[in-house]
DNA sequence: TTGTTCGTACGAAAAATTTCCTACCTTTAA
DNA sequence: TTAAAGGTAGGAAATTTTTCGTACGAACAA
């Protein structure tokens, strides 16, 4: 036991932690083969016990819940995902755009894969927070 | 040699390396030196030879160029850095939010942190993208 | 009952990333 | 001309992250 612990401020998901923890999000409670099935679906091939052993460590951090009344053991997110993304998306504006918002923004628009639906449901949200 | 290769598709600067290529796209061609001085006055503590060692895998995989004329080599960003925040931005928004340009949006202003004056730009942003 | 399937635990290997030590060369100042 | 300062190269260690093999228990169907 010597893993680095992650209490919302000090928490940074790897790259797989965080596929993981998006499965849950989207699905909720889930078992390991639930969410092994998930990413071999979706993301890639991976073994069962890669995915126990991560999720094991994961528990360990705090960064899952477990249940463990059950021989299938339920994993839920301990980490809440509005808090968590809007933490990563802080990091990641400040180490790439310097904390600007607008920056970001720039690059985003400037992306032909940004729809002009997209584009127009950015515009409701402005005017939307125009009223607060 | 058996670095991983990274032509501008299949890179994924590490955290880092990103930190080494915002000094770069920052300062322009630099030396190690300056690359490790301003990654002790603004990140960490971090050895000479740390630096050194990294700028020279990243040199191998090409996301450095280097000038070997002077006994000072000179290291620039390989990587252009639009382009390069636009992938790891779309990766990102892949990742986190789906794809959706728009949670994003509405992650990143959901935050207290982003300004009215912030918020100013981004209005402004969308309205020049109107005229195209 | 017995074997097959499905689950967890644990250890350790493999890979990737990061850091630093040592050797050795060049420049520069005394 | 020598010592000190500052440079690169390379190996190797330390960490972190990721993956998998093996052991073993519980459930379940034949």
């Amino acid at each position: 036991m010597n893993r680095k612990k992650s209490g919302i401020t000090g928490m940074e998901p790897t790259k797989s932690e965080l596929e993981i923890l998006q499965v849950l999000w989207l699905h909720g409670p889930s078992t390991v083969r639930f969410v092994n099935d998930t990413l071999n679906e979706v993301k890639r091939a991976v073994q069962y016990t890669s995915t126990l052993k991560l999720m094991q460590i994961m528990a360990e951090k705090k960064m899952l819940k477990r249940d463990e009344s059950n021989m299938k053991h339920i994993y839920t997110a301990a980490m809440e995902e509005q808090k968590t993304k809007s933490v990563l998306l802080d990091r990641f504006v400040d180490s790439m755009f310097n904390g600007s918002a607008s920056s970001l923004m720039m690059q985003l628009l400037g992306n032909k894969k940004t729809s002009k639906k997209e584009l127009q449901e950015i515009r409701e949200l402005l005017n939307k927070l125009d009223k607060s």
